[in-house]
DNA sequence: CAGACAGTTGGCCCAAAGGCCAATATGCCC
DNA sequence: GGGCATATTGGCCTTTGGGCCAACTGTCTG
């Protein structure tokens, strides 16, 4: 069933059921973790492994919906799959609004804790492409000089080098330079391209 | 409560449930419509203008879920509240995955469904300046002619008016052309503005 | 048929982008 | 102090983009 390594983070204060769900998907493929706790789970938690969250929404101290903020916080957007013996609608609602990717009910049934899983998969692979070459644009930004930063801010504004030069205060020849060398670094070759690239990166043009 | 019109738009079977929660809606500023059946709103429904539904969830014929499925491939993007008296959990997941903007247990709390109302409008009131950004964008596209339009994927992707003349079996000069009517008529005047703008409504450029 | 629109092309000229080589100045690390 | 990165500027030349005027062709419509 699994292929590539995707590891399910378990997490649960009662031990049968972690016990019960690892066997489960270890069974399927899975590697399978179990925590008994969130503190637990948070303390070994690496947010760049690739892989999802199984909660239980009630645990002592923090809870499961807790926890999920906890994840989100950390700036990983890693998936969560709730399960919980007394929920309510109330709850499941707000899990979902929190981004939850399902909320299912223990007894969980094997196939829909399967299926979620496999759902979390297929999206997460879709969103892998992207997340890869989000961090190739991160590292490029990341060796340009200030002044070469500074210079493509204006350009994916589409001003001209002379206009650029005005609003930093130097000659258009010293953009020309700056702009080359920044093109070169950040592996484009026309501006179409390093606007689309910015974009995904979040760089904005400057307000003025 | 309520400046700029917004219309909620109430669909129960229970006429009583209609009547009260008009009756609220109105008192706190909003336009309230009700309908009986799922087949009475789709069919005096206009998804452009601004509004949110609420929706029981168990009617007879089209129950709320069918129906917010029809809304989402009428491809407005109408948010939905649900309502509903014997909802269980897996119902209100099945709803918020379909993007359901909240899902409310009856009897409803008054405080619950309008600050569920209120948040709608936030939200949309944020939209609402994309969209009528997009829509300007659109109109723009429209009054391109086939070849303006053709050039204007090349132009995004970075191309040279010499590559473009290439593959489109003509002579530079020609594209030049095309490109400066086709800048004219979408408002931009430069290169990355009009990627920018293209990249919102969706143009993408030709593989090759 | 006349006229509008889309598509095409040429010439002319100017503005803008960008490459190559060279040079200067600053600040920082070993 | 020497080496290195950063920032700056100049000159020179080529390529690319783009505006203006003019002209020709084909299609479609009143």
């Amino acid at each position: 069933m699994s292929t590539a390594p995707f590891t399910i983070y378990l997490v649960d204060d009662d031990a049968g059921v972690l016990k019960a769900l690892a066997r489960l998907l270890t069974s399927h493929g899975y590697d399978a973790r179990t925590f008994t706790s969130a503190r637990d789970f948070l303390d070994a938690h690496d947010p760049a492994l690739p892989g999802c969250a199984v909660l239980d929404v009630a645990m002592p101290d923090l809870d499961g919906l807790q926890l999920q903020q906890a994840l989100a916080e950390g700036g990983a957007g890693r998936p969560v799959i709730f399960v919980t013996g007394r929920g309510d609608i109330p709850t499941s609602v707000r899990a979902m609004k929190a981004g939850a990717a399902d909320f299912l009910t223990k007894p969980v049934k094997e196939e829909d804790l399967l299926d979620a899983i496999s759902r979390i998969r297929e999206r997460e692979a879709l969103l892998h492409h992207e997340r890869q070459e989000l961090q190739a644009v991160r590292s490029r930004l990341a060796t340009l000089t200030p002044r070469e930063h500074e210079v493509l801010t204006h350009v994916i504004a589409g001003r001209l080098n002379k206009q650029i030069a005005f609003d930093l205060g130097t000659v258009e020849k010293t953009i020309k330079v700056h702009r080359g060398r920044m093109m070169e670094k950040m592996g484009v070759r026309s501006v179409a391209e390093l606007v689309r690239m910015a974009e995904r990166a979040g760089i904005r043009p400057p307000e003025t």
